[in-house]
RNA sequence: GCGCCUGUAGCUCAAAGGAUAGAGCAACGGAUUUCUAAUCCGUUGGCUGCAGGUUCGAGUCCUGCCAGGCGCGCCA
């Protein structure tokens, strides 16, 4: 731990303050079972626990009554708690001390970034996949959505302790590769000159006119006199190499990074398809039925059973995938968490209960569904297919908003709920889009330390003065600052960065109050100290809540 | 037909089973001799799709409807 007085402990002090007062009381109450929860009301206090609400049902007690008695007997560290209150229905309210508040200032700027950094995580492996979108043209809308959900996640999960790695499988085996491989080669007898139609099965888009006037032409002619289908092969490699090559360049555009793109031809290539299918022969869950093998999902949970390896001996993308999630396994990712589009659900059943045979713990993988988004301009909707069978891509958007807003605006939303991108509204520079709101908290901070530096007021070596900090905007503002690492955990826990995004507006509305009521550079030197160090520690939490978020904190605007 | 996701203010969305359901935008009215007005303050705005149930307590969990999206292939 790098902050034995964070939330947590915080949190864990009440607790056992109250545990202490249940059993003085003589009331047998499991200490892990007392919730201690954060009010939604910051006038509710820091904490507050049901334990009263809870207990009074089995003692057929008045809760108030019962909340009184316990809550007299409660003895709480002075350096964490200032009061403890009964509330509402029953619910006992403890509220930080000024003490406490003022320490973790302090503490932010000693720690500087580091502050939020989390052992929620134990320094676990833990594996994100995400996009390994098809190698078949460039990222589109619903890939940009997971990019910027998958990497705030390992994001944040890294903040939170875990050992993570982000990976993108590429789908460069199977059949698409050779409907890839056909349409390369139909352009390129298109390029020659040649009046050939354009495959039904093909794909359309101008991307693959534009490879087809790329590659060598010397090349190409060779691979056109080879045997079809190793033309086609010839093709497909060429096309799927230029793609990942556009595919890789996006997400770099996006600033999205990756520790490894994973192959499933490397799957082929090491027989570990095969030797899965054995595996799995082995368990008994496969049989045999008009020529194919199948999977038993059906009996694990699964609608129906699903086809291993088809009738022509060609194993199926399923199969592939098992394997893949195998190899997942033996790398040692017992926690492993897969992003996938919403027409992808109706294969976590399967995926996981092939896991779960070949000895993934159930419910291994994790599937997130990253829900559909729909691009809505001037309140209407935007079609996404644009001439010639293209759509609207990843790199439209971010040229189009940029990639601040543009992974902003995909995190507000939780996960799994569609989305209605405002495009007006992320395109505008001003007050009405919330990633400048944030932004320019950031930046009026970095400006506010320059000036006061200019007029000889600096962070001041005896951190003390923050004790002068009691104006009811600078406790409040102070109050949102020590639950960063609450809402790092939380974030962690549920998989959900779109807790951060809220956030980050609230700590900027928090400052931009603060900026308004207290002036910070005045005559008064220990206050501008003390306020200086307030807008530091601000400052701090905001650059760290925008970059687990993957977007940029200015120091100008 | 079956399965998954969604339904909250005019719009976009929060609320990890808790207290009077909150923000932003839009609309209207205010605030600056001063460190960034891309800011702040205020007002208006709600039968949380409908009906039951579980719970001390339900927007949240369960059941049934209604509406929208997606899926249900020896495609990936």
């Amino acid at each position: 731990m790098t902050n034995e007085r964070d939330a947590a402990s915080a949190s864990e002090s009440a607790r056992s303050a109250l545990a202490a007062a249940l059993s003085d009381l003589g009331l047998a109450f499991e200490r892990e079972s007392i919730q201690i929860e954060r009010p939604a009301d910051t006038a509710h206090g820091d904490l507050s626990s049901n334990v009263a609400l809870v207990a009074a049902k089995q003692l057929k007690r008045n809760p108030r009554e019962l909340a009184a008695e316990i809550a007299s007997r409660v003895k709480v560290d002075a350096d964490f708690v200032a009061r403890v209150e009964i509330a509402g229905p029953g619910f006992i309210n403890f509220a930080f001390s000024h003490v406490y508040v003022t320490e973790q200032v302090k503490e932010i700027v000693r720690l500087g970034a580091s502050y939020g950094d989390g052992g929620l995580g134990q320094g676990r492996a833990v594996q994100v996949e995400f996009v390994s979108a098809n190698p078949t043209g460039p990222l589109v809308i619903v890939s940009a959505r997971a990019a910027a959900i998958g990497a705030a996640l390992v994001s944040i999960l890294r903040k939170a302790g875990y050992d993570v790695q982000a990976e993108y499988y590429v789908n460069d085996a199977g059949s698409q590769v050779a409907k890839l491989g056909l349409s390369l080669l139909t352009r390129f007898r298109q390029r020659l000159g040649e009046d050939i139609p354009f495959p039904e099965e093909g794909y359309p888009g101008e991307y693959l006119v534009e490879i087809a006037r790329e590659i060598p032409e010397t090349d190409a002619r060779a691979w056109l006199a080879l045997p079809e289908e190793a033309a086609v092969t010839a093709f497909g490699q060429a096309a799927l190499d230029r793609i990942m090559q556009m595919i890789q360049s996006d997400l770099e555009l996006f600033g999205v990074k990756y520790d490894r793109f994973f192959r499933e031809s490397e799957l082929y290539r090491d027989g570990e398809v095969q030797k899965t299918l054995a595996l799995l022969r082995e368990r008994n869950v496969v049989y045999e039925e008009d020529g194919a093998q199948w999977f038993r999902s059906a009996e694990l949970g699964d609608e129906k059973d699903r086809v291993l390896v088809r009738s022509d001996g060609s194993p199926t993308y399923f199969l592939a995938d098992a394997a893949y999630h195998l190899n997942k396994l033996r790398r040692g990712f017992l926690q492993a968490i897969d992003l996938w589009g919403p027409d992808h659900h109706g294969h976590i059943k399967r995926l996981q209960s092939a896991a779960h045979v070949l000895g993934a713990p159930e419910g291994w993988p994790e599937v997130l569904i990253v829900q559909w988004v729909r691009l809505v301009e001037d309140g209407k909707v935007v079609s996404m297919s644009k001439r010639g069978g293209e759509f609207v891509t990843l790199r439209d958007l971010v040229e189009d908003v940029g990639a601040d807003a543009a992974k902003f605006f995909f995190l507000m939303r939780k996960t799994s709920a569609h989305l209605d991108f405002n495009l007006t509204l992320a395109r505008k520079e001003s007050d009405e889009n919330p990633v400048y709101y944030v932004q320019y908290a950031h930046a009026r901070i970095s400006s506010v330390v320059a000036f006061a530096r200019e007029g000889g007021v600096d962070f001041p070596a005896d951190t003390s003065c923050v004790e002068l900090l009691t104006e009811n905007e600078e406790v409040e503002l102070m109050r949102k600052l020590v639950i960063f690492p609450e809402l790092i955990r939380g974030a962690a826990l549920t998989r959900e960065p779109h807790f951060l995004t809220a956030y980050a507006q609230q700590l900027a509305a928090e400052f931009h109050r603060f900026y308004h009521v207290c002036r910070i550079v005045s005559s008064d030197r220990r206050l501008s100290e003390a306020r200086l160090l307030l807008a530091e520690a601000t400052r701090i939490v905001l650059a760290e809540s925008l970059r687990v978020l993957g977007v940029s904190a200015p120091d100008k605007m």
